[in-house]
DNA sequence: CCGCTTGTCGACAACGTTGTCAACAGACAA
DNA sequence: TTGTCTGTTGACAACGTTGTCGACAAGCGG
């Protein structure tokens, strides 16, 4: 800056002046100073604005997913970015990858770094490792998953009311042996898709059998056993209701090997890319996460914007999409 | 820091010895100032560190990628993230939607904020306003398409190889009409796609018909479109190739709604979750968009850490995955 | 002519940290 | 004793900006 000034013949706070859009620089001296920060392509320096200006922030934002090649979180990033970058702020982004531990060390680490605000789908059960950060002044909101034990905003899909609708409309179309499969019982949207697959049961009366509910998978393949399993029993279910995106490909996977596909319904929830053009189109209960990282990333700038409002929760509401798979009647047995 | 000093009673030069493990601090002061960083909860401003250090360093790496929620995007994000992590470096990303202009504003601000390299899928076709950061001594890597008008590593797919690869397999399998169906021209990749299909059928003797090449398709829909009028003529083609993966859903589409999906042959370029669960599987030249971020990342911390060794063109290779749609034979006219 | 306001501009301090250097104490050899 | 060396510590400047304030000139009403 110092260069510039020099160059321009004016003093560097005029520079600064300039470069800020201040006002109260006379028109020659304003195309002197431009003209001088192209000669010698200028840039001002981000940190040093920071250091001095008084509120101290960074203009970042930190963002910590699950897994930022998986589509769901994906669609989180791109909406926080969007609400993020026309701000001027950007955002650092790591993956969690369901690890606690990995969860505390890099909170800290960004902790370290001064971001403004934190967006974090939390891996762990308990949050209380970031009530230093929020004390600090850091705004902190939680997405997909509340936040356990720390007073902060949470931005979460209808995950217990959504499932219900899912089991629900398999019920409609007649069906009373509706299998679960779920994911790990450690995160609290598969408790509370279970929960929400129960109470549509006892809703319409409906005994629900324990030989029918499969927890704690992990992936597509463990969901392809699963399901392999349970349509070999002598007393199969008619229908699935797949709690997770990955099992419920996993499903597919299975029924399609089996010749199934087209005899055992199946609701999956959480949407995915081309469901529809699958045979038959799947039936799903969709998320939103464009609205859902959207949704966080406002309240995160509401925080860092300085409200004081009591902590939230949003809930993003799910919408039943029917493609076909949901549609199929209970074969007579 | 001068809290933290006032409490331990010692200067604030020795806190930052502390903090940085100089050294030469004696244990009982040591743990004096241990103890009041516990106390006042400390955290160094990294700002203020990287103003005055030497080096200049922040630890942070900017990422631009053309939409951070497309799956090739999202694998190679995931796999800058994997390198740089364990480094203690963190990515700052944001998504260009294939906006030149983007692309140099954002450049320009990550440049303002002092990153300690860049990796760049570029959107528009001079890179050359990046010229200012590498003399500035700014590492910088291109992703998925080389740099244009600019010294710097770039790691590409075999984007013309792979694409000949997919050619001669639909030829091989008795095709002599193939359409080509791609992207805008203006994006690089697309180009040497073009060119690949051009190869394979002048190796093979075949003359190619423009009627059967098609441009500059933005999106699914658009491809969907392309298809349907190229099927509708009096000497359709019998297989099509699609350069890029929405036209390749959006192809899939078409031909399930003519009822064509096996008569007519296809073969994508670039993998996409689920083609195996199509019926027919979708045959693809896949492009392996980890080890793309991968090799990105280490040549980006290889220049990071002052190597100056010439700029190279590192080649990914692709693999033709058959899944069925791309082994039809050509339906007798 | 005076006094006041308004519009420009620059000098200087400060943000929170690290690099440089000098001061000091103690150990040790001559 | 004296000189030198080593290890520990602090004073101070500097990094590149912006906030505050004061200086100065021009314009204007009286």
């Amino acid at each position: 800056m110092r260069d510039v000034a020099a160059r321009a013949q004016v003093s560097f706070k005029t520079v600064s002046r300039v470069v800020n859009e201040e006002g109260g620089v006379s028109p020659l001296l304003e195309r002197r100073v431009r003209q001088a920060i192209d000669d010698l392509d200028f840039r001002p320096n981000a940190g040093a604005r920071i250091l001095r200006r008084s509120d101290h922030r960074t203009a970042t934002i930190g963002l910590l997913l699950e897994d930022v090649a998986n589509p769901f979180s994906a669609a989180v990033q791109r909406a926080v970015e969007d609400v993020a970058v026309p701000r001027g702020v950007f955002v650092l982004s790591a993956s969690l990858d369901e690890d606690a531990d990995r969860e505390r060390v890099l909170c800290r680490q960004f902790g370290a770094r001064h971001v403004d605000g934190l967006v974090l789908a939390p891996a762990g059960e308990d949050q209380s490792h970031l009530a230093g950060e929020l004390r600090r002044g850091t705004a902190i909101v939680c997405v997909d998953r509340a936040a356990g034990n720390l007073p902060v905003d949470s931005v979460v899909a209808t995950n217990g009311v959504g499932a219900a609708e899912g089991v629900r409309h398999l019920v409609a179309a007649g069906h009373r042996r509706i299998a679960y499969l779920g994911d790990r019982r450690t995160i609290p949207t598969a408790v509370q898709r279970l929960a929400g697959y129960h109470d549509a049961l006892a809703a319409r009366g409906i005994a629900a059998d324990p030989a029918l509910v499969v927890q704690d998978i992990r992936d597509a393949g463990g969901s392809d056993g699963a399901v392999t399993a349970l349509l070999s029993r002598p007393d199969p279910p008619t229908a699935l209701f797949t709690a997770q995106n990955m099992i419920t490909i996993g499903a597919v996977r299975a029924m399609r090997r089996l010749g199934l596909e087209h005899r055992v319904a199946l609701v999956g929830f959480d949407d995915f890319l081309l469901a529809e053009l699958l045979s038959p189109g799947v039936t799903v209960v969709a998320q939103d996460p464009a609205a859902m990282g959207r949704t966080a990333a406002e309240l995160l700038f509401d925080r860092i914007g300085g409200s004081t409002r009591p902590p939230e929760v949003r809930l993003v509401p799910t919408t039943l999409i029917r493609r076909g798979s949901g549609e199929i009647p209970p074969t007579l047995a």
